[in-house]
DNA sequence: GCTTTCGGTTGTATAGTACAACAGTTCTTT
DNA sequence: AAAGAACTGTTGTACTATACAACCGAAAGC
């Protein structure tokens, strides 16, 4: 599907005339959106980076999720995030060389190993959240209440809808 | 430092109470985007490796770039994209070894190089714009054009305030 | 019981990135 | 004008994040 065409094609060119023209066009906002979610997520690891080189990296969004649901297992994070089981083990196996986690075998299931944060891995965890909330905090300093939540909104709203464009029917 | 509290702290117990809790809290939404944008950055590529392994690289944006803002320099991007030069100039290799850029030196100055896109540039950069443009279509085919524009909207305010938090008195 | 499936680890490879050191240019300052 | 500072870009090195494939042990199905 999608005739999406290559720069500008008339793909929008079927809109009825009498509709006021106030909105963009589809195309040109979600090019847009496609264009600076990209750049944001350049910056964002750059950012992060700057703001908590202590913490190895993206690995403390394993570890808050861990924190959350503490007890989850190491496929249910690869199932979420997308990634590779090897990928969340090594990423695991940091975070517990850091002693930010503990990997606790499941009695009922001796595969399985169940994941908890240990002191220090909250510790850490608020300690980043809030400087990186900061950041944020600060950066959006300028918006509105409302503005925000909507934001928040849809960014909720799109990354809920399946993983990455792949057919996921649910 | 920073008490922020590892998941739900009391820092939101100020708000004074004759307004109307209508709208969530600056700081959970501020929470919501950060960790959502984060998501997002994963997701986005691992997407674009599935999307488009031609182009072998996250290049793609600088190429875009690239071609927008024809005879752009290297430092332009790094400035914008916040990234170090080093990556810039590895980045511009691969593509220009790849035949879709070319790096011109300026007559004016020579340590600067101008960058161009080539014919094959240009082309693979349609493709793979219309592939990315198909595939954020289909996941965001349920969204109003008014939302659209809107998330656009907010995403490049986000953007454009300033390098990820650093103070940066233009 | 044997085979398949599941959960996780390890080997290997690649992309992307940074930092530091460097090379050639241009601008400034004396 | 010579010396030095500032700028543009490249290269060496290292590290994180990630995937894929091969594997091991445990559990489930036949």
């Amino acid at each position: 599907m999608s005739d999406a065409g290559t720069e500008a094609t008339p793909a929008t060119a079927h809109e009825p005339p009498h509709e006021p023209p106030r909105e963009p066009p589809r195309e040109a906002s979600v090019d847009v959106i496609q264009r600076e979610l990209t750049a944001f997520a350049r910056r964002a690891r750059a950012a992060a980076a700057r703001v908590h080189p202590e913490i190895p990296l993206v690995s403390y969004t394993l570890l808050s999720h861990i924190a959350e649901r503490s007890g989850c297992r190491a496929t249910d994070l690869a199932a979420h995030y997308l990634l590779d089981k090897s990928t969340v083990s090594r990423q695991l196996g940091g975070l517990e060389k850091l002693g930010l986690v503990e990997r606790r075998p499941a009695p009922e299931d001796h595969r399985v190993q169940v994941l908890h944060p240990t002191e220090a891995g909250l510790t850490v965890l608020a300690t980043a959240q809030a400087n990186r909330l900061a950041a944020y905090q600060e950066r959006l300093k300028d918006w509105s209440g409302e503005d925000l939540a909507r934001f928040a909104d849809y960014l909720l709203r799109y990354n809920a809808e399946g993983p990455a464009g792949l057919p996921d029917p649910r």
